[in-house]
DNA sequence: AAATTTGTATGACAAATATCATATTTTAAT
DNA sequence: ATTAAAATATGATATTTGTCATACAAATTT
């Protein structure tokens, strides 16, 4: 028996909030919900979704596969977010694939439910294409740092972004819990590029290394340093 | 007397061409045209539109100035295409400036008569969402590429694109006409690390320069030297 | 618990790219 | 037509970044 979907926190942050009760029965009941664990994929780039996926709880990675064999980090995606609008809408299939970086609890509704309330319900449609511009805007800002930017710039700036989005844990390191690799592949570097500015950076106080976990140490210095 | 929009280029290509006879003629009744010269703004960076344009004729950048004062392209639109819609959609200032780089003919219409079509015309909706979509997978193709490739892959698929998109004139030269600043500001590099490359491209034969214009000579080679 | 694999760290060096200087050509202004 | 300004071109050099090698630490497997 499927849970509703009235009280889901994905209904209060995204779109969805324009559904209506009906609606919202309609989508709880062609719902599938599915658990992925940490590392899996939820979808790989180059297949055909068929409807979109509501992350209730956990984070994962938009990814593309570079010509050279590296992954891009596009996007880091957190719960309430909705997933695969964008291949939905263009009758694609995904350009990107999705993965799991903490274990993660999402819902999957089949496009033909998504259809029928672009159809009926306006408001949810111009929620959806609102979302889509901010990423769009998101992606244009993101372009023109990667193009313009030093690698410490962006390290700078990407540590200050990740703490901002996702926040930090009592011992002030970042909640999220990204790899060196994966961290490298947000900002466009080699993975030693970033190891050896994350170094730097510790030795002139701007973050403080803990293992592998990444405290923001001085701000208002990592926020100059990115600009 | 405002002409009509019915035949228009923009109609056939765009997001417009679901509306029906009523609708053009509200649009007509409603638009304002402009001749934009070589070089002016569109609008700029930051600017409320409180509207979309049509190219009706010519092509224009959309750039951002990032923080080192260069400006970086995200993309060049061309005839029959639509401008500002993000920003109408998201109702926020534009993050973008759009500027001339031909001659142009563009129409406004004001967001008043778009929002109608939006609520009215459910065809028309599913068409902005689309084109944004494709310019969202745009953004992370260009991302990636801005990420993982070398200076002089970007500059070769860059060339192919702009041959691609804009064709060339009857002497093979590319009929898009970019300054190097521009074209370095497209593949994020130097101006001087730009001519440089396109000075090797012309020695090793993948391109000829005719004066300030560029001819593609060796595309296969430009595209294996792209990947 | 030992062994293997994976992730992090750092040095040495090579390659890519930016910057600064300057020459030349083209375009625009007077 | 002359001059001034802007764009293109190229060299010299500094800086940034990537690559390869290797060491060490942490996690995982056996």
């Amino acid at each position: 028996m499927s849970s509703k979907c009235e009280q889901c926190i994905v209904r209060q942050f995204s779109s969805l909030k324009a559904l209506n009760k009906e609606e919202l029965l309609k989508m709880a009941e062609c719902k599938t919900s599915y658990i992925i664990k940490k590392g899996e994929p939820i979808f790989e780039e180059g297949e055909t979704t068929n409807g979109i996926f509501c992350i209730k709880d956990g984070v994962c990675k938009l990814t593309k596969l570079s010509a050279n064999g590296k992954d891009q980090i596009v996007k880091l995606v957190k719960p309430g977010e909705l997933l695969g609008q964008r291949s939905l809408i263009s009758e694609e299939p995904t350009n990107l694939s999705a993965v799991a970086l903490e274990d993660m609890e999402v819902c999957f509704i089949p496009k033909k439910e998504i259809m029928e309330f672009f159809n009926e319900n306006n408001q949810f449609s111009m929620n959806v294409m609102k979302t889509i511009c901010g990423d769009l805007k998101d992606a244009d800002d993101h372009m023109v740092s990667l193009a313009q930017k030093s690698v410490k710039e962006r390290l700078a700036e990407t540590l200050l972004h990740l703490e901002d989005t996702f926040g930090k844990n009592e011992d002030g390191t970042l909640h999220i819990q990204l790899s060196r690799e994966e961290l490298a592949g947000m900002i466009g570097t080699a993975t030693e590029s970033c190891i050896r500015l994350l170094s730097e950076f510790n030795k002139t106080g701007l973050i403080e290394l803990i293992g592998k976990k990444i405290a923001i140490v001085d701000r208002n210095k990592l926020k100059r340093m990115s600009e």
